[in-house]
Order: C-alpha cells, then sequence, then structure tokens
DNA sequence: AGCGAACATGAGAATCATTCTCAATCAGCG
DNA sequence: CGCTGATTGAGAATGATTCTCATGTTCGCT
C-alpha cells in the first residue's frame, strides 16, 4: 500500500504539475476536474492513485475535512501543520517545533514509539469573522 | 445541524449508557451491534443521529481513522487529547493545555478566532511494539 | 388518566467519496 | 523495433453515513 510509480507517465507529471502551478488544498475529484479544463484529462482512478503515491512519498500534503473528504496540496518541505479557515478554507502553513517536541515526549513517556501525530487548528480567518454574524459557538 | 433531542427516549437512553459502560472507542456500526449483543437493539440510523447529537453537545469523544470511520467513545468531561497505538487501538486520555495555548495563542498571531483544534498522536504502544518485527517506519 | 400533536424511530433506499476490476495501452529495455 | 510488464481508465463495487417517510412514542394539556 504506497509504492512509488516505477515509470514516470504523462498522467502522473501532469498531477504532480497543476499541484505544484496552483498552490491550494483541494479534494481529488476537484483536481481531477482541474485537470481537464488544464487540456490533460487524467481518469479519476489515476489522480487517485497519483495523489496517494505522492502523499505517501511525503511530496504532497493532506488534509481531512469535516465531511471526511481528503484534501491535497503541493507540499514545499518539511515538515508542517495548518491553520485552516471554517469558513472560506483559506490555509496558513504553521511550523511548530514545540508541539512536535511535546508529543514525542507524551508518547514516548507512556511508552509509545514509531510515534506520528496529526495537528490541526481550525477557526475564523479575520475577514470571515467580520463576515459572520457571531454565531453562538462553544468551544473547549 | 446538532439539536439536542428534546425528548428522552429507550434507545438514545441506551445508547448513552452501552458508551458509559464499556469505555472505549468504537465505529457507529460497532456500538449498533453491542447495542443489538445487549438485548437493546436500536437502529442504525438512530444510533448514528444519537452519536452525533451527543458528540455535538461535547458529551463523547469523536475519533476519526485514518479509513475515515468515526470513532465514538463517552467522555468523562472536559477537553484532552489522545495517544491512540496504531496496532491495537489502545487509547490513552492525555491533557494538554501547554499545547492548548500554543493553538490559541497561534491562531490568534494569524487573526483567527472560534478556534478548535485536533490533536492527535499515534504510534506503537509498548506491548505492540515488542511484538511488531521493527516495520522500517519514516517519522518527521 | 386520556388525547392529540409533534417529535423520534427504523428499514431500506439514496449518496458519495474512494477503491477495485481488468482489458487495452504505453514506457523503457534489449 | 519488438517485448513485457507496469499503468491507465471507464465503470462497477464498496462501505460508511444520511435521507425518506410511514409508524410508534413521549409529553403537555385538560
Amino acid at each position: 500500500m504506497g509504492e512509488k510509480p516505477r515509470r514516470l507517465t504523462r498522467q502522473q507529471q501532469a498531477v504532480s504539475d497543476i499541484l505544484d502551478a496552483r498552490g491550494d488544498f483541494r479534494s481529488a475529484q476537484e483536481w481531477h476536474a482541474a485537470l481537464k479544463d488544464d487540456g490533460s484529462p487524467v481518469g479519476l482512478a489515476t489522480v487517485y492513485r497519483t495523489l496517494q503515491s505522492l502523499a505517501d512519498a511525503g511530496r504532497i500534503d493532506v488534509l481531512r475535512t469535516a465531511a471526511g473528504e481528503s484534501l491535497y496540496r503541493a507540499c514545499s518541505a518539511g515538515h508542517h501543520h495548518h491553520l485552516v479557515c471554517r469558513e472560506c478554507g483559506r490555509t496558513v502553513e504553521i511550523s511548530a517545533g514545540e508541539v512536535e517536541r511535546w508529543a514525542v515526549a507524551t508518547a514516548t513517556a507512556y511508552g509509545f514509539t514509531a510515534v506520528d501525530h496529526t495537528v490541526e487548528i481550525v477557526g475564523c480567518c479575520a475577514p470571515c469573522s467580520v463576515r459572520t454574524p457571531e454565531g453562538a459557538r462553544e468551544d473547549a
């Protein structure tokens, strides 16, 4: 589950290219549509496969929406987390060595190894906060 | 999307009860099965509805598996995070005011409001680490 | 206690993202 | 240039979750 493709095909390059060209998070389906608009149609199944390979290889970012959809985006490099606006979907990339260290330390304290973590912060970005009529939100 | 039920029914109590009785994370489908075994069958649709209501009310924990399934568990109280074993599914509840503060501070720095966050740490618990033949794992 | 109306339930259909199937096609090697 | 096995893709299959809506219950009111 997650082998890197051995052969370089037009489709794989097309996917990789469009991810690089646009920098935002999109679902597999949306990338598939974008590819078609771009004049380089790629089968949906192939888009999924390629996206998965790239994600496994750590070359792209994956994000999970509340609805259970997976969003993909070109990933410059390194490990980082995201700050996502729940209204407009805008994302800010943040690095957090601090949290990184905390995660590993905590896990280790409980005897866990091969630790991996997920940190996601969602909120309302400034523009959206203004636009939104202060919904009664109950956070922790 | 997430009104608290106004009427108290046998089904809702049954769901709430079994969640309390067993303390582990299970998918809606599994709880549905457990309920049937317990002699208090509740329709699958109702299990989903009730679980959702409880989650919205903050009375139970929700966890997302890599496969996209939602897992639910009784939640004693307060906000906390989880350390999950990727092999056996064992979970350890951890409180992390530290990370909490970091999340809010970071979000605020970018002008975000109504902040919410997700922090999950997955790894191999001690027992499983021993049992597992040291798979070549690449972490951050 | 007895009614009635509104809300809750549940069986099965509907949705929808993602994965699988498998024959046709293509990349790279000799 | 011809092979051979990896890759592709259209559509079917999967599987969790949600929706539909007729029926069953709960609760307020008298």
